[in-house]
DNA sequence: ATGAAAGCGCTAACAA
DNA sequence: TTGTTAGCGCTTTCAT
């Protein structure tokens, strides 16, 4: 950038006004004539000044930008959330600086230069028990946590109601006269699999069939984790008649595994998944899942850590969203 | 925040020096007294002190922050150049500020909020001719094109080696005897998808098999597209033998579509991609497909724009990274 | 080796 | 309504 930006001093000079007037326009006070105005928009356009956001930072003590840490970028979930937070940062005139953490160390070094340097005004923190790292989360900092509770801890947070979810996915594999149904769950480290979990033991409670814990498979997220499960349970000649994956991926591992298998799905086996990412349609066969509106839930993070900047009395609210139900082939009778 | 970030003055105050001296620490000058450093430290160690981003940025006039503008976040090749380029501008002390523009307008927002305001020092912009955005790019200001060419203009460029990729997998077709090969491609206002069609072409020719237009279908990425393709085709009665898509999403939409309509895949139909996302090798049936090392692609990218933003003179490269055939079931030929 | 002074580009407080 | 004076927290001269 050679000729180097132009300041309000510049602009000020041009206008013949001082730079405070400058200033005034450009932060749109009404104490400014309108020829004074009009004559400072003029000298703000023939020198193409923009003003610095760096300066107005400085000066005013807040940088107008909101980081996310998430595990990775790359998981469509994640990646989802994250848009939608952008999103409604941008609306609200912030940005939002997105990293990725991949463990506690990365994520406490990520913390050193966001918040202890302080580069942002307000922290986004997708899963924050895939490790643990939110022990590394500073307090009295404006936060929320996506995608998980805030156990007890003073924190604002935003998830799917994981509980109700499994619950309904679960009632529809019962609906359909399943009874040996599988679980492949996530991490159980995060909170969101506990919730599902628990949501599916409840549905079995409530339907009176037993929960059989022979069933139910740790995976990783992972398609291939999935699919390990299924070839895990045919092992040890376990089949179950039904799946309930916690995720889409994993459910495509399911599918995938059958087929080795020579399961035909959804006759001998049934299953269904968490997300409906857009693949899901076009699996073989078209994947049934609980559909959760991610890029919503992003954009009530961000909604709910601004307002917690703008107002750090505002009560620090938990939000859980529902998740809708997506028949298609994959659990369909006949 | 209530009590305010210590400042350096702080710490020079309860080390007894001036605040210059303890930039020179913190700046690791080596013109301090190793007791006056250790004092120095002591300070900042118990006042928990961490310099301000903002305020060196302004004093230095530069913000260590880089940004990537991307047609979205969610797709799954570009959040993973996306990932790889946020990891090695962290590597070299940068943060990545990585947002999308579904369209110009949105983009031209974007440039002016970051390079006019002063945000960032420099630019990776994905997919710059998504739509006439790349008209908006300011001229001499660090950039990067990912996934494109400059088209002469002075820019520096990182992208897969689409022409080749392209070219290797239809030669991987021609070799399994197939002839009538249909195209799947991208929105062709993008280079990579004039590139793969052009060695999909020179493919051909190379293999002195005529290039039929009517077996070439323009898609949007998305796998519902490639399922449009194929039936699209079909309805013409111009079903192909061999189908190469320009992406892994589309060449899933390809197998749906070929069990909508009874076409076996590979026996009747085989199918080949570009990308090898996780998920294909668990497609029905497994797909093969060009894999591009995305992640390397965002490094690359981020390594040039660094070099360009500390070396003004810098050459301007253009580099381009080769793909890699990954055979699976979808083009198996017993 | 250390300190004092000036300034980065803006906003905030106070005067006029 | 407008201008003047001080900072914001740091780095960069230039002295000492």
């Amino acid at each position: 950038m050679p000729p180097s930006r132009p300041t309000i001093r510049d602009v000020a000079h041009l206008a013949g006004v001082s730079h405070q007037t400058v200033s005034r326009v450009i932060n749109g006070s009404t104490d400014v004539t309108a020829e004074t105005r009009d004559r400072v928009e003029a000298a703000i356009l023939e020198l193409g000044y923009h003003p610095s956001a760096i300066a107005r930072s400085m000066a005013r003590g807040q940088t107008h930008t909101l980081a996310c840490i998430s595990p990775n970028l790359t998981d469509y979930t994640l990646a989802s959330i994250i848009e939608g937070a952008e999103l409604e940062a941008r609306n609200q005139g912030y940005f939002l600086l997105s990293t990725s953490a991949q463990n506690a160390v990365d994520f406490n070094e990520l913390i050193k230069e966001l918040v202890g340097h302080g580069r942002v005004d307000g922290l986004l923190v997708i899963n924050p028990y895939a490790d643990e790292r939110y022990q590394l989360i500073p307090e009295n900092f404006p936060l929320v946590f996506v995608g998980a509770h805030s156990r007890g801890a003073p924190i604002a947070s935003v998830c799917l109601d994981d509980e109700d979810a499994a619950r309904a996915a679960t009632e529809h594999l019962l609906a359909r006269g399943h009874r040996r149904i599988a679980l492949i769950t996530g991490p159980m480290a995060e909170d969101c699999c506990v919730d599902r979990r628990a949501g599916f033991i409840q549905a079995l409670e409530n339907a009176e069939v037993p929960f059989d814990k022979s069933l139910v498979y740790e995976g990783d997220w992972s398609a291939s984790s999935g699919r390990e499960a299924l070839l895990t349970l045919a092992r040890r000649g376990n089949l179950p008649e039904a799946v309930f994956a916690q995720n889409d991926r994993m459910a495509l591992g399911v599918l995938h595994a059958a087929r080795d298998l020579g399961i035909r799905v959804p006759e001998q086996l049934a299953v269904i998944g968490v997300d409906d990412m857009p693949l899901a349609s076009h699996f073989d066969p078209p994947l049934t899942t609980m559909r959760q509106d991610m890029p919503r839930i992003g954009r009530e993070a961000a909604r709910l850590l601004l307002e917690n900047i703008q107002n750090p009395q505002a009560a620090l609210l938990h939000i859980k969203l529902r998740a809708e139900l997506i028949v298609r082939q994959s659990t369909r009778k006949e």
